[in-house]
DNA sequence: CTGGGGATGGGGCCC
DNA sequence: CGGGCCCCATCCCCA
């Protein structure tokens, strides 16, 4: 299922400095809004982009359930398992989003175009069917690359490559044989092994074994989070805590 | 039931 | 072009 539908657009190349991310002030530093339901009326007009009026295809069930490592002119199965003992390699990478944010950087967020498995073979339409629908000939003539573990359709070779390793899940854990489609995706299942907790909270010293999990965590000191209803102004640390809000009658029962 | 943590996945971007 | 890292997301589980 794909997970990422958001596109972001910030400091290309500044990587933010978790450990000087500070919820309460850096969130503001960054300019981040809170998030809004779409039936509530806005209370931050000025920065609202985020549109949950996508949310109904996110949880739409994917084509693609199973996936086989069979071989074909695009088998990516070259094996890259890391051993436990070698996660520590990895980890330098940590390090290397020190450098400091830029002074005003501000996040920005556009609904991602989301890919789905349509359960329908891809095609390249002809030209005139292209301008039929708006589209120019020269979309038209993009080449389609086309996943045969599942619909998907892309527009390089490189990026159908990348989603095949999502099939072929070449990376394969030797302590417990599970297997993944990135190195690093590996990396990260490996410190579950080892317990090794790179990323720590600035606030409570906690420390967390993915990135993604303290950036998670950071909002819960945020005085406000990044996702607030509309309604009765509470703000939520996660979408889904959000969503449930939502879901429980307060945007209902108000508005 | 709610909130938070753990684990994991995928596309985009940079080198 | 590929590897690596980024961000964002979701699911599951637990307190």
């Amino acid at each position: 299922m794909p997970r990422s539908f958001l596109v972001k657009k910030y400091f290309a190349k500044q990587k933010p400095n978790y450990s000087e991310l500070e919820c309460q002030n850096e969130m503001r530093k960054f300019d981040i809004v809170p998030y809004q339901l779409p039936n509530c009326p806005p209370l931050f007009p000025s920065g609202l982009v985020w549109d949950l009026s996508v949310l109904p295809a996110l949880y739409l069930p994917t084509a693609h359930s199973e996936a086989s490592g069979t071989s074909g002119p695009l088998d990516l199965s070259s094996p890259c398992s890391l051993s436990s003992s070698a996660s520590s390699s990895g980890e330098e990478d940590e390090g290397r989003s020190s450098d400091p944010p830029s002074p005003e950087p501000v996040i920005t967020y556009a609904p991602r175009q989301r890919m789905k498995c349509t359960g329908v073979m891809a095609h390249v339409s002809p030209p005139e069917e292209e301008e039929e629908r708006g589209e120019t000939p020269a979309m038209a003539a993009r080449p389609a690359f086309l996943c045969k573990h599942c619909p998907k359709e892309y527009t390089s070779l490189g990026a159908l490559k990348m989603h095949i390793r999502s099939h072929t899940l070449p990376c394969v854990c030797t302590t417990c044989g599970k297997a993944f489609s990135r190195p690093w995706l590996l990396r990260g299942h490996i410190r579950t092994h080892t317990g090794e907790r790179p990323f720590s909270c600035p606030h409570c010293n906690r420390a967390f074994a993915d990135r993604s999990n303290l950036r998670a965590h950071l909002q819960t000191h945020a005085e406000v989070k990044k996702y607030q209803c509309g309604v009765c102004s509470r703000t939520f640390s996660r979408m889904s805590l959000l969503q449930k809000h939502s879901s429980s009658g307060c945007c209902s029962t108000l508005g």
